[in-house]
DNA sequence: AAATGACTAGAAAACCATTTTGGTCATCTA
DNA sequence: TAGATGACCAAAATGGTTTTCTAGTCATTT
């Protein structure tokens, strides 16, 4: 494999076990079998490393959550695949979680400033799904960004906060039918 | 006045003004006008002043949204009035905001623990109201815990994050109407 | 021409001396 | 003599200094 494709590889793996302070270039380097040079003729720093792979990321779970997306089906079936299909991400991409804990520990501008970056594509990506049904007639004329904005918290907050104030995580399943039930519920004309 | 009261008022003026950590016993003491020991006779420790604090505030939010809900008026309207009122302490209590940003930045154990006492009590305000409506037959059979717990973080979202992210942060007005058109229209019947 | 790792500057951590502060209690005073 | 007080103390926080670590460079190697 080339060596950009292995140090990308090595240096996921590396964010989201220890997250992006504690890995190290050096750490990249080893994982990925290469020199630590090598990494800065692919990357120009450690920063637009992480960058990279954040979008690499973002970009995987957009492609994921179109293709659950079915032309034929109602705005409640799609948001509802859709969100299932987020919700599978929680265990798989440890990284966010990493980056958001990440965030509240040490204040990385680094991480801070992808934090914000990956919440507005994920905004702006929800809002861009509910305008198309808004023009379609599925959806009551709302302000599409603030509702993405709120799906956006409100799952965040379920998947993350909730734990900290309660025994039992809510599941998957919990969690898809509650916004069905509410906020996806509300859209619908 | 009596004392217990000059140093609650001081207190509450000292922490909403500099925060738990930065506000020390000696100071409330000179803005209570007594003597540090005083304080000590009414209070076991800083964390239980605070605590009393706390409560104190949460008592008066609680009282302050009973006061408008009236009960010949629908669930839409007293979810209303009951939200655009809590909005009027975003002003009022930046102890609020001054509990969160500690809780951000020290990670003092006391402000951990009472933020989730906030939570908690908040949520099970809400919780009790929600159920209220729903034996009342005018709202739906739903899990109104998560939906207590959804309208707290969605509310905290608007009121804190929303500006870190936006220019221009959103008016009462405009998040009042948002939850109205959105959260509360779901739930009723 | 591309890869490398020894090297460096600056950032972070560890350390420690000094100061601050929560909490106590012997003394004071009304 | 009951309640208030502030000097006092142990423990924690602060801040300044030294040491260690690491992002990024570049002369050398492959």
């Amino acid at each position: 494999m080339d060596r950009r494709q292995e140090i990308l590889e090595a240096a996921t793996k590396s964010f989201s076990l220890f997250g992006y302070k504690a890995t190290t270039m050096e750490q990249i380097a080893k994982i990925a079998n290469v020199g630590k040079g090598t990494i800065y003729t692919f990357f120009e720093n450690k920063e637009v490393l992480f960058q990279e792979i954040v979008l690499r990321i973002i970009t995987e779970m957009k492609q994921e959550a179109t293709k659950v997306i079915k032309e034929d089906a109602s705005f409640q079936e799609n948001a509802y695949a859709a969100l299932m299909k987020m919700l599978e991400f929680r265990d798989t991409h440890q990284l966010f979680a990493k980056i958001i804990a990440e965030e509240q520990e040490w204040r990385t501008p680094a991480v801070k400033q992808v934090k914000a970056q990956i919440e507005q594509a994920i905004v702006s990506f929800i809002k861009q799904k509910i305008d198309k049904y808004m023009n379609l007639g599925e959806v009551r004329q709302v302000n599409s960004e603030l509702v993405a904005y709120l799906l956006l918290k409100g799952y965040l907050a379920f998947v993350n906060d909730w734990n900290l104030t309660h025994e039992k995580p809510l599941t998957e399943q919990e969690i898809t039918d509650f916004f069905q039930d509410t906020i996806f519920q509300s859209l619908i004309i």
